[in-house]
DNA sequence: CGCGACGTTGATTTGCCTCAACGATTGTGG
DNA sequence: CCACAATCGTTGAGGCAAATCAACGTCGCG
């Protein structure tokens, strides 16, 4: 435990220098939890109430049509943040699934906790300011891309950014993230094989 | 000019609570302009120094590909603010061109204020990170609908959403930012007429 | 007046989806 | 440890939504 605290300990070190004891009241609002494969970390139509950080495994978020085909919204792996922030925001029921794609180790912290931290340590609502930026950009690149781009763009694209995500999630999560259907992504690479040779 | 004043400070009292030194201090830090329809507020190419307030008229962000096709991203009307963020904040060259789609005046503030306006007052922090989760999850809802629905809908989805806007700007621009030639655009309105009647 | 932006309509093409069938791999209960 | 199901990737035929290209009418503007 120690040193996975010390990894989120230097994943805030990115953003804002805390003291010592400011690191100690931080870490006291973390809880730690483990999720199994396939296991919930929030279901659709409960409330949010926790963000969750990554400290291994990994995670996705996932929206579910009413006609039950489901589109996944984001990944997250190792010092990635995840979670419905509308719901965890406004308290209203969530609209996305979060679950695990392998056994997963968390930090939660929750809605309140969060609350008391910005208040007590406004350096973190600068952290948080400056990740949602960054989260903010990243979603305006994807739409950027999906308007733009054609399907094997994008799966190159998607590769290239995210080598440790794509390596590890079967082709037909990565689809649906992309926005298009197994068969064909696996059309794009079977093309994008033959072209190399 | 006062009674453009009022109406920041009373967006800004949707989030926050200020004294009226406070208030004070944050409009030293505005600086008012003018743009004329067409005029340029950010080009590509060069850094994005300004975070821009509207306070009427109307401007719009957009992406021109390496072959000259060109995407809206967003629109910005009163009350919104608009900037390519990515520039902003790393002071790389921006990405996005913004420019006027009507004669609009803009206050706008420097990245340098904004960064003394976030040490001296923590509690703009504060809105602008909860301003950010509002546009990171608007966003992640089009990223979704993107996804899932078909152009008709995301058309509608649009006027429902945008009728202020939607009576504004031409079908091009609207066409643009839904990721669908006019043309189509065109049709997909007819349709609907027909099935009205 | 004449030019350029805008909207409309139609013919043709294409990128991607749907549906269906088939191995290969994983994993799970008996 | 085997048998069977479930998940995953692949391939192919056919279909549809939306793009492309082209032509034309309208309007506002210099």
């Amino acid at each position: 435990m120690e040193s996975t605290h010390a990894r989120i300990l230097s994943y805030v070190a990115r953003y804002i220098d805390l003291t010592s004891e400011e690191e100690q009241y931080f870490i006291s609002l973390l809880r730690y939890r483990r999720f199994l494969k396939r296991q919930f970390v929030v279901q659709a139509g409960d409330v949010c109430r926790y963000e969750n950080y990554v400290i291994n495994g990994c995670l996705r978020a996932y929206f579910v049509e009413p006609g039950g085909a489901f589109h996944i919204v984001q990944f997250a792996v190792e010092d990635w943040w995840i979670a419905d922030l509308a719901s965890l925001l406004s308290g209203e029921p969530a609209t996305l699934n979060v679950d695990a794609l392998e056994d997963t180790e968390v930090f939660q912290i929750e809605r309140s906790a969060l609350d008391e931290l910005y208040s007590r340590i406004p350096k973190f609502e600068r952290m948080f300011r400056i990740m949602l930026a960054g989260a903010f950009v990243a979603h305006q690149n994807r739409i950027i891309d999906n308007l733009c781009k054609p399907a094997a763009e994008r799966y190159l694209a998607f590769v290239e950014r995210y080598r440790n995500i794509e390596q590890r999630v079967p082709q037909t999560q990565i689809a649906s993230y992309l926005g298009m259907t197994p068969e064909f992504l696996s059309q794009i690479r079977s093309n994008l094989k033959k072209k190399r040779r």
